[in-house]
DNA sequence: GCCGTTTTCGGCCCGACTGTTTTCAGTCG
């Protein structure tokens, strides 16, 4: 079983047990096990098998040890079993529904037996729902809009997108009389890989409308609530935006709150409370006497709780405040760090500009140098490049570079590891590359083992510099394929290859706490936007991004070398 | 259910907005 598998088990046991009125805490400490596990970047099943003690987890205790351990060796949670018995599935289900909580669910299962989103729909077109214990039309009605959202797929959208979005609302809401500054939090500013509804801060001065403009922004479908401090909306393409309008001397402890996460904020919390103090919002109080302190910075809030600043994009409880209360924060690396880009594509393969254009490009960009990488022929559809294709690639690369264009072009390729291990492309022509990238585009369906066995072995290939992308998964479309990823990291260790963390946003691959694994483990990484064209060489930052949501620093990645240090890495 | 520089028992983060309520519970973040 995956480590998704068993979080869901986990996810659905605190679910029914909230519905139940179970004690909060204990509801608590099952989401929390889940939420761990997921994020957890080491297989649950491997360390089961070596013998590792699974308690030394926070927040994983005897109770749940003991279930991971059933979960493993049974296939089956008796637990859950049981508690399914009492709330069927689809119960649970309900507690999806925007404006529905394990309350309502409950007395919406006990007094109409409703256990199902049809059953719940017939119920409240019915008009049986007004009648139940705080419950009225409004409340029927709002269930019946949720239930449309959620069939309709409404969740979660890509960082790229929210930035498009978050974009376009800032420069809208600069231009409100009155607004002195706006700043977006939430996941957007932690950089998670998705987000859920944008957050955004602002200080206004007396008397600024930018509440009511807010809600007047042209592309607002629908308002949910607007309040003096806080407003919501939902915008056409979907996304939920939430504007907070906060007073200067509480600036710092309201981006703190708002940016998360939620549980980066409670073990904060939690700190400050253990030193006498209280941290909302509003800024950071003495317990006792609820004097106010300070807030108007963030470092300030940190350093009520004895802690240097961290960065926004590692607040997720992963251990950081850990780390920073040892000062043994990472240097995480930044965007100017980056001096060239190792994975691209030209009009050679299913790029959209040639060579030469997409070098100018990187060099206004301030880039060194840049791999120009096309698609080797096993990848029909990308129209991929064969030997001869590929020979004669590598002269128009050669060619472009001997007219001195301001950065160094290195010939590469991304060749395609085939179903056997073995690669698209002869040796002879991978020698004539001085950038190889491996990658899988087929086949994903395959046992674990035999994946896992299937990049090895593309690894040991001595001409293979890059891992490309190597879990092969598309953010919100297709999940990673199976494969042992420590043991892949080992190899790619043992046999000096590179792995990418690829900056486009649909890839985002390794994913952050992989690549924490990968640097952990002591694994050295790349990180390359596989652009397919110019403009596309401007998604560097994204990968950057999950760089820094997975610790990585400068000195853990090779393009942010200068050239010559770079071929010491290219075998 | 988890956890421990006050604790192995008794805590466990905190506030805004909505809707259904005449003072508050539920939901959300």
């Amino acid at each position: 079983m995956e480590n998704k598998g068993i979080a869901d088990v986990f996810t659905e046991i605190a679910d029914i047990l909230d519905i139940q009125g179970e004690n909060p805490f204990r509801v608590r400490s099952y989401r929390s096990a889940a939420r761990t596990i997921e994020d957890l970047g080491q297989n649950l099943q491997s360390m089961v098998k070596a013998g590792k003690n699974l308690e030394e987890i926070p927040g994983i205790g005897k109770s749940i040890r003991e279930k991971i351990e059933e979960i493993i060796s049974t296939g089956r949670c008796h637990l859950l079993e049981e508690l399914r018995a009492q709330v069927p599935a689809g119960v649970t289900e309900l507690l999806k529904l925007e404006g529905l909580g394990p309350k309502k669910v409950k007395i919406l299962y006990d007094q109409l037996s409703v256990d199902s989103l049809d059953r719940l729909e017939k119920a409240a077109l019915a008009g049986r729902l007004r009648n139940l214990a705080g419950m009225g039309l409004k409340t029927e009605a709002k269930i019946l809009t949720s239930i449309e959202k959620y069939r309709a797929g409404i969740g979660r959208f890509k960082l790229s997108v929210g930035f498009i979005y978050a974009q376009a609302l800032l420069e809208y809401l600069k231009e409100v009389p009155g607004v002195k500054r706006l700043d977006p939090a939430g996941s957007f500013r932690r950089r998670k890989e998705t987000i859920g509804d944008l957050d955004i801060l602002a200080i206004c001065g007396k008397a600024c409308k930018v509440m009511d403009r807010f809600t007047e922004y042209g592309d607002v479908a629908e308002v949910l609530s607007q309040g003096e401090t806080k407003s919501s909306v939902r915008l056409q393409c979907g996304l939920q935006v939430d504007v907070r309008v906060l007073e200067e001397e509480s600036y710092g402890a309201a981006l703190h709150y708002f940016t998360g996460s939620k549980a980066h904020n409670v073990a904060i919390r939690e700190r400050a409370k253990e030193s006498g103090l209280k941290i909302n919002e509003y800024g950071v109080f003495r317990s006792k006497d609820e004097k106010r302190l300070s807030g108007a910075t963030e470092e300030e809030v940190f350093k009520a709780v004895g802690l240097p600043f961290i960065p926004p994009e590692l607040r997720e409880d992963r251990g950081e405040i850990q780390a920073a209360g040892k000062d043994m924060l990472p240097r995480l690396i930044d965007l100017a760090d980056i001096r060239g880009d190792l994975q691209m594509h030209t009009t050679a393969s299913d790029g959209k500009n040639s060579i030469a254009e997409m070098a100018q490009r990187a060099k206004e960009m301030g880039y060194f140098y840049i791999a120009i990488t096309d698609h080797s022929k096993a990848v029909r559809v990308a129209g991929g490049l064969d030997e001869k294709e590929l020979a004669r690639h590598l002269k128009a690369i050669d060619k472009v570079n001997a007219q001195s264009p301001g950065i160094y072009i290195l010939k590469g390729v991304e060749v395609d590891i085939l179903p056997d291990g073995s690669l698209d492309l002869k040796d002879d022509i991978l020698k004539e590359c001085q950038v190889v990238l491996a990658a899988v585009h087929s086949r994903f369906n395959m046992e674990e083992g035999e994946m896992t066995r299937r990049i090895i072995k593309a690894l040991k290939n001595p001409n293979v510099n890059i891992l490309a992308h190597p879990t092969g998964r598309l953010i919100l479309e297709r999940e990673a394929y199976k494969v042992n990823l420590k043991e892949v990291i080992q190899a790619a260790i043992d046999y000096g290859v590179i792995l990418e963390i690829n900056a486009y946003p649909d890839r985002l691959d390794l994913r952050d706490v992989d690549a924490r694994m990968a640097k952990e483990l002591g694994a050295k990484l790349v990180i390359s936007t596989d652009a397919h064209s110019a403009a596309q060489l401007e998604l560097m930052k994204f990968g950057v991004f999950t760089a820094r949501r997975g610790w990585v620093e400068a000195k853990d990645v090779i393009n942010t070398l200068p050239l010559e240090e770079l071929f010491k890495f290219l075998r």
